[in-house]
DNA sequence: CGAATTTCTATTGTATACAAGTTGTATTTT
DNA sequence: AAAATACAACTTGTATACAATAGAAATTCG
């Protein structure tokens, strides 16, 4: 690629992008224009416009007269998470099952692979983007204007609490990743199948997979809590 | 107001707003950055921002090399939105039942007293406004960021197909709206009593009425259709 | 010694000049 | 006459200089 303008933008979007999906950047941190303007060679017009892109996406925040800082998590942050991403993503996959194309369909076997690759070679944040990228394509092939934005905010911060919450502690978490990537495949028969009861049912069953997974850091060792005082939420 | 730089950006924000949501903009329409540069007094800087701003929250569309245009509606629109729009309505307003602080509650009623006015006194754009804002606040209540992303986008385009198929030919059409306005008052009672289940009815009530409404431009005389290819789809 | 106010500095926000790219038109060539 | 290409006018995109504002530091006064 040719060092152009706009190529250098991508680049600064992208490395945003990834930042903070995989938490290189912590929530609520604050963005320097002048220090990222000189790093990607862009004046800060351009940079700016970026800021806005992603806070319309939102990956940051713009507070007036204080810049762009990435969009926080708060206490509640989980709570809502909760309520809205199995609603959300059943309706995503369902539409999916019922629109994707041929070429679709290839492009998240390709997401697939790739995620595959990162399970055995890759560290968490290389899973975290290849999972995320197969996300993005289920979004793509349901291609409703509406429900979109917020699917989209949804895998932001679904990136960002796996991040936080996944360590492969024991065998069971490490178990939950090879799980998670037999579901894709699933889901990619579902889709190619057209079946959209099918692909819904199994957004519901990869939901609950990734739920139980930030239950388990909750209480990652039953019989061996240092502090004893969080009761596992088993609702 | 003094006329500060902030505020003329404020005005050319909310110009935008209400000209798209009351059609006053057709969708798809280009804009002139030179044009509104000088009508509203702000250098293209800021007013590029503003543009960035509306097309994060759905009411532009930038095209690269092109400008900013907003946001179209094609065919797909109408059956996308009618996807989506029973799911999310019913899941802010009955989160806006169960979380809706007192003040909020007050600035319903207010907008709520402002629609009343319009249907009274009002042009159709009048009255669209007063009902997005009745609704605007009720995702505000809600509160769930996951969410409001896309009943925001969506209260955009209801206003719009509102605008664009609304039109009191007949008696019951006009019925409508003083039934709309009933439901309004019942859905600000549900949400003072912290009622959600019966938000969440409301909101289905609610939507059914204004799907019948666009329904009944399809098919406004059912006895004296000049074509009589349209069969009425009363699912 | 502490609180408040003023000054200074760093950062954000805006304007304007300039560059790059797009579109439409006209001319030329086949 | 039709098509293609080159040119010109206009629109969008970027850089930089300047203005405004928020936060920090220091000084002054109670």
């Amino acid at each position: 690629m040719t060092d152009t303008v706009k190529n250098r933008k991508a680049a600064l979007y992208d490395h945003l992008k990834t930042s903070i999906l995989t938490l290189a950047l912590d929530p609520g941190s604050d963005l320097d224009e002048a220090d990222l303007s000189t790093s990607f060679g862009l004046s800060r017009t351009p940079l700016r416009e970026v800021f806005r892109e992603l806070a319309g996406e939102g990956y940051l925040e713009l507070h007036a007269g204080r810049g762009a800082r990435v969009s926080g998590m708060s206490h509640t942050t989980v709570r809502d998470f909760f309520l809205a991403a199995p609603m959300i993503y059943g309706a995503i996959l369902r539409l999916a099952a019922l629109n994707a194309s041929p070429r679709q369909i290839e492009e998240l076997r390709t997401a697939q692979d790739r995620f595959r690759t990162a399970l055995r070679t890759g560290d968490a944040a290389a899973r975290a983007l290849a999972n995320n990228r197969f996300h993005e394509i289920t979004g793509e092939m349901a291609g409703n204007v509406y429900l979109l934005p917020s699917f989209y905010r949804l895998l932001i911060d679904h990136a960002r609490i796996g991040m936080t919450f996944y360590r492969p502690q024991n065998n069971e978490m490490a178990g939950n990743l090879t799980a998670a990537s037999d579901q894709h495949d699933a889901i990619i028969a579902a889709i190619e199948a057209r079946d959209a009861d099918a692909a819904a049912r199994l957004a519901d069953e990869h939901w609950k997979l990734s739920r139980d997974q930030i239950e388990m850091f909750v209480m990652p060792a039953p019989l061996d809590m240092p502090l004893g005082t969080f009761p596992k939420n088993s609702a």
